[in-house]
DNA sequence: TTAATAATGATAACCGGTAGCAATTAGTAA
DNA sequence: TTACTAATTGCTACCGGTTATCATTATTAA
């Protein structure tokens, strides 16, 4: 935990940003759980702990965690986005999304990542040719019925 | 294109629905476009031509045109939601998107859709059978820098 | 310790999208 | 054609997620 924090800090610090207790608390929540929380949803388990963090600076430091590519930022169709800490041990390093349709459940998946990374450069090198285009990203999602919500 | 409109106006009324002047025009705007446009540029298109068209109007009927499975709605990561017309003579039958984080330009392709549609149905069989997942739909996007945003 | 300034928190504003509702219109049956 | 009925429209007000403003506070390097 102290480590970690260091770590942080350093990362902070070597883009002349503050390691202030707002982004330690975030950090903090965003680490310890296996789900895709919203701004609102991290500024609520925030605030059980320290009332006086605004939903706003939740907000501010989200933007900023992900330009500095701590954090991702998606959208899965409800009408909000979603975030996930990119190292987070709970979580498989490389992965995509399964997402219900019916409850918004979405599950982390990593099956055949070896045959999806291989297609990937496919495309990538493809397009980047065809396109002059400098891919940096992408989003691979797949949608649809969980056991629960196929029943009801 | 009386024949088209035969076809629209059969499809609606297929489902007990009218196939009202707005829907007319809208679907319009859809066929004769090759861009991904949001609501609101749909309506300023069909504003030009039919000023008594309202804006809530053309929200309303995007939503049943994507339940009719005759429009695709999608999220490239710019604050709003963009339409397609899935049957569109313009634009290759199976694609997807490459989209530019500067300029926002929004690049349909589909290069190597054999290979993507095969990665499709594995993970999609695997996930179905590991999660029980009814899965309907998915995703694929990838995000960078076009030629001119690479340069400036 | 202190000065410089990054960051915060409260509030108001913004913006894409919706709900409510009276007025209109498309489709059907007479 | 006409009349009827329900679907649809076009206002307007409203909503929820997100952002701008700005005075105040807290972090950090010296
Ligand atoms: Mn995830
Ligand atoms: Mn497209
Ligand atoms: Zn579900
Ligand atoms: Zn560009």
């Amino acid at each position: 935990m102290a480590k970690t924090n260091q770590k942080w800090h350093e990362r902070f610090r070597d883009r002349g940003l503050r390691f202030t207790q707002p982004r330690r608390v975030i950090l903090d929540v965003l680490d310890n759980t296996a789900d895709h929380l919203s701004a609102e949803e991290i500024y609520m388990r925030v605030h059980k702990k320290y009332p006086n963090i605004g939903l706003t600076t939740v907000y501010r430091n989200l933007i900023t965690l992900e330009r500095m590519g701590i954090v991702t930022k998606f959208h899965f169709g409800d009408g909000c986005h979603r975030f996930e800490l990119i190292e987070n041990k709970k979580k498989p390093d490389h992965h995509h999304h399964l997402v219900c349709t019916g409850c918004k459940r979405i599950i982390d998946y990593d099956d055949f990542m070896d045959e999806e990374i291989e297609y990937i450069k496919k495309v990538e090198s493809a397009l980047s040719r065809k396109h002059s285009f400098n891919i940096t990203d992408h989003v691979i999602q797949f949608y649809g019925l969980c056991k629960k919500c196929k029943a009801a």
